[in-house]
DNA sequence: TCAACAATTAAATAATTGTTTAATCAAAAC
DNA sequence: GTTTTGATTAAACAATTATTTAATTGTTGA
């Protein structure tokens, strides 16, 4: 990150280590996205819902309980990272996750997570 | 999560499926929790340090190019969520990751997430 | 074409949060 | 004990962001 010398220089050398897995700039701004979107709990709430059935906007609205306004700004949101798509059909726009790795990663990494924090649940 | 019917009845009937599969209060707000964590970038690329060694707080915020206040502020939120641990010796305050299932968790998650979001680094 | 409904957008507000600067606390060295 | 160094805390500020209300767009059916 740094070329400079470190201000401490405790025995172990880390330098090399630090600097080996020292992910850069894109690749931080690249996840920290990704979890910057379910670091919201409506957000997330509304993506863990699209990870187990596809629904429209007013139905999402009514599970969630939140306004129709509300919903669609997480909806654009949780598209443009690329996390779920749509699909209009007839009024209604359906929103579903999207097909990707990311996707199915993030399921994985939520349902996972959500067994680790909230053993008690039935997971 | 709302025990009224749904606004839209669309043949498929998710209703069943979503109470089963759509988490509790207590599980979105742990996963969020976690995730809002990592969705910050400079809390990000400390976290994602600490996993790879130990060190003081001067050291760190040398490498992440902050002030200590600041990297100070973040420590203090990672580490109220669990993800790291402290260790004084003398003057200096040493950081690492937790030694917990949570924390091993998210680093795997986030190296996963690095080389899916960010292909061309070596990852 | 007009009315009704679904969804999105815009403007405004409220709330959260990251960073800075200055001050304070803790431990070691002199 | 006083000074120096590392770390944390507090107050102030800046910036981002979630939510509400109102207005607008798009689609269907009368």
């Amino acid at each position: 990150m740094n070329e400079k010398k470190l201000p401490h220089d405790h025995g172990h050398n880390n330098e090399e280590k630090i600097r080996k897995h020292l992910p850069g700039e894109a690749e931080i701004a690249g996840v920290s996205e990704a979890m910057k979107q379910l670091g919201d709990p409506s957000r997330l709430r509304i993506f863990w819902l699209l990870c187990h059935c596809e629904e429209c906007v007013l139905n999402i609205a009514a599970i969630v309980n939140m306004s129709s306004p509300a919903v669609s700004h997480h909806l654009r949101l949780l598209k443009s990272s690329g996390m779920i798509v749509s699909r209009r059909d007839g009024k209604e726009m359906y929103y579903r996750t999207a097909d990707t790795e990311l996707a199915q990663m993030l399921h994985h990494m939520i349902e996972k997570l959500g067994s680790i924090t909230c053993p008690e649940e039935d997971a």
